[in-house]
DNA sequence: AAACAAAGTTAGCCACAGCTAAGATTGTTG
DNA sequence: CAACAATCTTAGCTGTGGCTAACTTTGTTT
């Protein structure tokens, strides 16, 4: 018996793996796969850091990777990723409840996803579906 | 005319930065005065990066530092390490309002907090201030 | 097929922000 | 005042996650 080869160790992610997890999956799911220079662009980083990224990536087992040839979400990088993606899609729910800007809403929403835990975000979740049935309520806000 | 002599820069700020601050006020407000060993066992952090960081804080100009002695806030260090203690009570504010666990109200918000833009506060400010008028509505939430 | 451009990779660098171990300073106390 | 404990600092290290420059691979185009 030769030990596990690979040492799993539960896929633990940082900030920067979970905004790779959601621009890869936006991208397979738009273009149908995801490209070292897509990735890059939509990030706005170079391209040699998405590489090393993603091999980092397939070291902790959250996509499979092949040199010069491309990617694919492994089961646990892509339930992740899609966590990471309703998360992200509740907290701009809710921001954009107030009239704010677009863009500063997703500015805000990239810096703050990573830091809600799940009780939090289904409270926030439950508060947007309250707050759509009280439209005086949020026009208060708003003002 | 010896032009300026520590070129200021405008005290950009990145979240550990502004985790220190924001312990530095409080121990200022609570004791009188911030001591490196204090501030490691606020931030769960080594003596030895605390003294490193205070030193970085200084030449950025939030604060002034004496090897061996302690420090004071600047007063932009002051304004700043305000402006962070009022964001951090107000989203504190608002995560209460739904019987959030207190501990992961203070996890949540440590991490969040970095990445709100001052718009957005204010909605949720004025939301906060709304729903405390609702307490049916947010009961709701609660569930 | 040769040449070229686009995409990807590697090597080596940097700043940030933590750490430990060892040494310096300070204040207290016998 | 000598010695001790507490506090603080320095030196040197680590991992994360960026970067540029130079190189390789791939695919297209003539």
């Amino acid at each position: 018996m030769p030990a596990q080869p690979k040492a799993k160790a539960a896929p633990r992610s940082s900030a920067a793996v979970e905004d790779y997890l959601e621009r890869i999956l936006e991208l397979i799911n738009t273009k149908g796969y995801a490209r070292v220079v897509d990735i890059a662009q939509s990030l706005k980083i170079s391209q040699a850091s998405v590489t090393n990224m993603v091999q980092r990536m397939d070291g902790d087992g959250l996509l499979k990777y092949e040199r010069y040839r491309g990617m694919v979400l492994t089961a646990s990088g892509e339930a992740l990723a899609k966590s990471i993606t309703r998360r992200h899609r509740i907290l701009t729910d809710f921001l954009r409840l107030f009239g704010l800007d677009e863009e500063l809403i997703f500015h805000d929403v990239e810096g703050m996803e990573h830091h809600v835990s799940p009780p939090t975000l289904k409270a926030i979740e439950a508060l947007t579906a309250q707050l759509r049935r009280q439209p005086a309520l949020v026009a208060r806000v708003r003002l």
